[in-house]
DNA sequence: AAAACATACATTTTT
DNA sequence: TGTATGTTTT
C-alpha cells in the first residue's frame, strides 16, 4: 500500500487495511470510514500479490456493490474482484453449478407476489383450509426454516406436532411447485448455495480455492443461511473480514441474526478485532443524540461515539397539525436551505413507512422542490412491467406457470379461465408443462376447436419469440412488446396508457443500459439480476434532487441535512415492531441509523393528528423523542387551542400521563362518537359508536393501531382525553 | 369471455 | 386507504 494513501488513514483504520491474513472483525461505528477501509483493503491485497480473481468482496446491496467497484477502480484496483451482494453472488455460483444444485440455470426467481401464488396453490394442493392456515403465515414459517437451511426433507423427519406435520406438508408440496416452474425464491437461493458448498465437497473446494480473501459489510445483518455460506467458504483458510455494527442490525424481522457478529470471535477464535469508534461525519449535536438514544438499548455492547468534527450543527425538534403541515414545513425548511445555496443532493427526508412519501411528494411539488422517492421495486410491481417481463420470463424459463398464466390472455386474446384450467388439466395428466400442453393443444380433448386454436397460436407466438432471445435484451423487449399485441392494447387508453407506454420505454433503457454494461449480456442474465433489485437501488446519488426515501432504504448512506418525519408513537417506532424488547430495540437501531445519516443538520417532526388508511387519528409523540437527551422536548405545545387535558408535550409521554378519568364515576356519557380515549393496553383511539345501556354501556373504539374493539364500559377502564 | 361492480380484507421494513 | 378477490351483468 502506498504510504501516502495509508497516511490518510486514523493508526486503526491502518491496522484494518493492513492485516491481510486470516480473519479480521471490525467493529465500525456509523461514519468512522468503514467503506474506505474495505475498498483501501482490497487495493492492499492486490498490492501485496493477492489476484484481484481471488477477492470477493459481499455488499448489503447491488448499489454498494457498484460504488465499491468504482472506488476500487480509482484505487487502481479496477477489475477482476468479485464485488457484489449474497443473493447475486448465490445466483452465480447456482448458474456454475446447477447441475451438482440439481437446478436448471434458467430458472426464474420469484419474488413475494410469485411465492403466494404458487404457496396458495401448495396449500389447496394439501387440501387444507386457507383460513386455518393463511398463506402468508406458512410462507413466513418456510422463510424461516430455508434460513436455518432445513429443507422440505429435513422437516419432514422432525415435525412432530400437528402443525409442524401440516407445514411440512404445505412445504414440500411448495417445492415441487417452484420445481416444476423452474423457479427458486429468495431464500431458496441462499439455502441451496450454502448446502452445496457445505456438502459437495467438490464445489465447496473449488469455489474456497476461488474466493481466498472474503470480505463481508454489513455483517450485522446477514442471516443463519449467509453466515454459513461465509463460514463454509472461508473455512479452508480462514481469510474472512467481517465488517458492521451490531447497532445498525435493522432486519431482525427478515431473520438477520445479530448475534452472527457478536459470536464472530467465538467462531475465529484467532481474529483481529478493531474498533472504529471515531466519527467523521456528524457535529457533535448529532452524535450526542444518537449516542444518548442508543444507549437505551440493553442488549448490546458498549460503544462510543468520537465527534471529531468540531463545527456547529443541530438538531431540531418540531411538531405540526397534520401530515400536509408536516410535509409542507419539510418543503419550507428545504427551500430555506437550497436559497442558503446547500445542494439539493445533500438533503434527504427519512420516513418509517412508504405511505408516507405521499404527502412529502405533493408538498415538494407544490413547492417546485426537485425531488427523487427511492423507490426501485415499485417500478418493476407495475402492471405493465410485469406484463412485458412476464414474456421474457416464460421466454426464459418456459415452465414459469406463473409468468405464463399471467400472459396467456394478456392483452385480451380469448382464451378464458376455463380454458386455462383445462389445459393445465392436460398438463398434470400427462406430466408436462403447461407451456409444453400448450403446443399439443389439439390433443386437449375437453376443449373446443376454436379454444384449441387460440391456444396454439399463442404457443406458436412464443416458439418464436423464444428462437429469437440470444443477444442483446433491449431489442428484444421492444420487439415482444409489439408484436405480442401489449403495445397495442395500452395504445388509445389515455392517460393511463400513456404512463403505461413511457414506463415500458425506460424499461428498454434501462435494459438498453444492461446491454451494454454486461460482459456478455443474455436474457436469462438479465431477468436473474433484476429480480434482486431493491429499493436502495434507485437511489441517484448524482442527480441533484432531494431524497426521499424509507429508514430501512438510508443504510449507508449520508447527507448534509437529515429530515425524519413522523415521530409517533406506533409509526416510529412501529406498532407491528414493538410488540417485545427485542422489537422495540430494532425500532430503536432504525431510528439511530437515520439520525446517524446527517452531517450537519437534523430536523425530526412529528404530528399531532395523521390520516392513516383513511382515519383521521390523534397521535403520541415518539418516546424515542424523550430519549435523545434533556432539551429536545422542552417547550413543545399543541399549535393549535387545545382545550382538553392533553397540552403539553411532556404530559403526552406515557410515564407521566394525565391523570385520568375514571369512567364509571361519570354521571353523563362522556363517550360520545369522534372522543379520544386511552385504554390500558390498547393505547389511544376514537370513539366511533356510543351505545348507551346505563351500567351495561357498550362503546366501539377504533385504536390508533388500526383495531377496532367493542369494549363494555364498566370494565374497559377507558380514560377520556 | 370480459367488463363492471361489490365486497371483504389487511394494513412495516425488503433480498 | 387501497388491493384483491368474488359476483353480476353485458
Amino acid at each position: 500500500m502506498h504510504s501516502a494513501l495509508l497516511e490518510q488513514l486514523t493508526p486503526s483504520q491502518r491496522i484494518a487495511v493492513s492485516h491481510h491474513e486470516g480473519p479480521l472483525l471490525v467493529l465500525a461505528g456509523p461514519g468512522s470510514g468503514k467503506t474506505r477501509v474495505i475498498t483501501y483493503r482490497i487495493a492492499a491485497l492486490i498490492e501485496a500479490g493477492v489476484r484481484p480473481y481471488n477477492i470477493c468482496a459481499i455488499t448489503f446491496t447491488n448499489k454498494a456493490a457498484e460504488e465499491m467497484r468504482q472506488r476500487a477502480a480509482t484505487l487502481g484496483a479496477s477489475g477482476g474482484a468479485h464485488i457484489s451482494t449474497f443473493h447475486s453472488l448465490c445466483v452465480r455460483i447456482l448458474r456454475r453449478y446447477a447441475a451438482a444444485a440439481d437446478i436448471h440455470p434458467s430458472f426464474s426467481i420469484y419474488d413475494t407476489s410469485d411465492q403466494n401464488r404458487c404457496i396458495k396453490r401448495a396449500v389447496k394442493d394439501c387440501h387444507l383450509d386457507g383460513t386455518n392456515f393463511p398463506p402468508a403465515r406458512m410462507l413466513n414459517a418456510i422463510s424461516t426454516l430455508k434460513n436455518k437451511l432445513i429443507d422440505a426433507e429435513a422437516f419432514q423427519g422432525r415435525a412432530e406436532d400437528f402443525f409442524s406435520r401440516t407445514l411440512s406438508q404445505v412445504y414440500t408440496r411448495y417445492q415441487q411447485i417452484l420445481a416444476e416452474r423452474n423457479a427458486l425464491d429468495f431464500d431458496d437461493l441462499l439455502m441451496k448455495t450454502a448446502l452445496l458448498v457445505e456438502n459437495d465437497a467438490d464445489v465447496g473446494r473449488e469455489l474456497s480455492d476461488r474466493f481466498k480473501f472474503l470480505l463481508i459489510d454489513e455483517y450485522q445483518d446477514t442471516n443463519h443461511a449467509q453466515y454459513r455460506l461465509a463460514k463454509a467458504l472461508a473455512l479452508p483458510h480462514g481469510n474472512i473480514c467481517a465488517t458492521g455494527d451490531p447497532d445498525q442490525s435493522i432486519y431482525r424481522w427478515r431473520g438477520a441474526d445479530i448475534r452472527n457478529i457478536m459470536a464472530f470471535e467465538k467462531d475465529w477464535p484467532e481474529a483481529v478485532v478493531v474498533k472504529l469508534e471515531e466519527n467523521f461525519r456528524s457535529t457533535d449535536a448529532i452524535l450526542k443524540a444518537a449516542d444518548t438514544l442508543i444507549a437505551k438499548n440493553q442488549n448490546r455492547k458498549q460503544k462510543r461515539l468520537v465527534a471529531t468534527r468540531t463545527d456547529e450543527g443541530k438538531v431540531v425538534v418540531e411538531s405540526h397539525e397534520g401530515e400536509v403541515e408536516e410535509a409542507d414545513a419539510v418543503a419550507r425548511q428545504v427551500e430555506a436551505l437550497l436559497d442558503q445555496k446547500v445542494r439539493p443532493g445533500q438533503i434527504a427526508v427519512f420516513y418509517r413507512v412508504n405511505a408516507m412519501s405521499r404527502a412529502l411528494e405533493e408538498a415538494f411539488v407544490r413547492h417546485k422542490v426537485p425531488y427523487q422517492i427511492v423507490r426501485g421495486i415499485e417500478f418493476y410491481n407495475r402492471k405493465e412491467i410485469r406484463d412485458l417481463l412476464a414474456y421474457l420470463k416464460v421466454m426464459a424459463n418456459p415452465a414459469d406457470e406463473v409468468a405464463l398464466v399471467r400472459i396467456i390472455n394478456t392483452p385480451a386474446r380469448g382464451i378464458g379461465k376455463v380454458t386455462v384450467e383445462r389445459a393445465q388439466g392436460f398438463a398434470t395428466q400427462h406430466g408436462i408443462s403447461l407451456s409444453q400442453a400448450l403446443t399439443r393443444a389439439d390433443e386437449i380433448a375437453t376443449l373446443g376447436k376454436a379454444a384449441q386454436l387460440k391456444l396454439k397460436a399463442f404457443a406458436h407466438m412464443m416458439d418464436r419469440f423464444r428462437s429469437q432471445m440470444e443477444g442483446k435484451v433491449a431489442p428484444l423487449a421492444e420487439k415482444v412488446f409489439t408484436e405480442s399485441g401489449l403495445e397495442k392494447s395500452f395504445q388509445g387508453t389515455g392517460q393511463e396508457g400513456q404512463d403505461a407506454l413511457e414506463n415500458i420505454s425506460e424499461l428498454i433503457n434501462a435494459a438498453a443500459v444492461y446491454d451494454q454494461n454486461a460482459e456478455e449480456p443474455s436474457l436469462i442474465d438479465y431477468l436473474q439480476q433484476i429480480s434482486l433489485f431493491s429499493d436502495a437501488d434507485a437511489y441517484d446519488a448524482s442527480s441533484e434532487r432531494v431524497a426521499l426515501m424509507t429508514l430501512h432504504a438510508a443504510k449507508g448512506l449520508e447527507f448534509e441535512h437529515v429530515f425524519i418525519i413522523g415521530l409517533e408513537d406506533g409509526l416510529l417506532p412501529h406498532e407491528r415492531g414493538s410488540e417485545d424488547d427485542d422489537e422495540l430495540e430494532e425500532e430503536r437501531r432504525l431510528f439511530f441509523v437515520g439520525v446517524t445519516r446527517a452531517k450537519t443538520n437534523l430536523y425530526l417532526s412529528y404530528a399531532w393528528y395523521r390520516t392513516v388508511r383513511g382515519q383521521f387519528l390523534r397521535t403520541v409523540a415518539s418516546p424515542f423523542l424523550f430519549e435523545l437527551g434533556p432539551g429536545f422536548m422542552a417547550d413543545e405545545t399543541e399549535p393549535e387551542d387545545e382545550q382538553d387535558a392533553f397540552g403539553g408535550f411532556g404530559r403526552s409521554q406515557r410515564s407521566t400521563a394525565a391523570p385520568a378519568v375514571p369512567v364509571s364515576a361519570a354521571r353523563e356519557p362522556e363517550f360520545a362518537p369522534g372522543q379520544m380515549v386511552r385504554h390500558k393496553t390498547f393505547g389511544v383511539g376514537r370513539v366511533t359508536k356510543y351505545a348507551d345501556m346505563g351500567a351495561n354501556s357498550v362503546v366501539t373504539v377504533r385504536f390508533n393501531s388500526g383495531q377496532t374493539k367493542s369494549l363494555l364500559l364498566q370494565y374497559a377502564h377507558l380514560s377520556a382525553l
